[in-house]
DNA sequence: ATAATTGCAAATGCTTTGCTTGTGA
DNA sequence: TCACAAGCAAAGCATTTGCAATTAT
């Protein structure tokens, strides 16, 4: 069975290696945004002999590729994601670092404005929120 | 002459030692937002024997302070300013790296709001514009 | 066949830290 | 005086890379 990540690789022309399989497997499975360690981990449960210089390697890869998305959240190291259709920014809980995805198009709208209004061509943007949990 | 951000130090408490009122005034004087090399470098011209390491430990001491914020724009080292009364967020030339502070009101409401409708208290964010020039 | 990919370990780049000597309040 | 700060070099940490062996097309 070929996820969807290997069928997105087959499209762009990107070489299928067994490593490729499991760690695009492993990735289309992921509803959250683990680092590389914990994705070496993962993808060690189906072939605990891929390295983590392939899954560093592999990630970047599908990177460049457009196939997952690369976060540098504050004071964490990057975590990856599927690419998905629709674009969404983080909220990232400060207690427990929990991230919950949002979509919010008026911001969007007033980036691109404020963008044009300084001179500039919005290519692209970051928007984190940082908070913690209100309790009821 | 006493810089602005020697006399916050005074005011919070933070001993004031040469090289700090050294790194202090330069960091006072930059209207830029320079990263840790280039500050040595520049305080460097004043007094050539504060090492790196000093500016690194300042830095982050004047952060912890309150008195400079850091920012990790992408792919890029980190990069400081001193800390102003209001609040502006950054749009990033993606051909020149020159950096343009902006301030939103809009938009601040707005992240409040999407926070609190995911139930979370807003603590901290990060917006970050990428463009590229428009010639006209 | 053969250019690309892997695993390993070593190298990298930014940042922090241990230790000894120096110094501000 | 004496807890704290500075300078140096070594250590850390995430990430990248050189090289020899392996593999996909």
């Amino acid at each position: 069975m070929s996820s969807d990540i290997e069928n997105k690789c087959l499209k762009k022309g990107v070489r299928l290696t067994d490593q490729r399989k499991v760690i695009a497997k492993i990735m289309s499975e992921s509803n959250d945004h683990p680092d590389v360690d914990e994705l070496h981990k993962r993808v060690n449960n189906l072939d605990s002999k891929i390295s983590i210089a392939t899954v560093y390697r592999t990630v970047k890869l599908f990177e460049e590729a457009g196939i997952v998305a690369k976060h540098d959240f504050k004071g964490n190291k990057a975590r990856y994601e599927q690419t998905t259709l629709d674009h969404h920014d983080h909220l990232i809980d400060i207690n427990t670092g929990e991230i919950t995805e949002f979509v919010n198009e008026d911001i969007e709208k007033l980036q691109k404005k404020v963008a044009e209004k300084l001179g500039y061509k919005l290519v692209d943007h970051r928007l984190e929120l940082y908070g913690s949990k209100i309790k009821k």
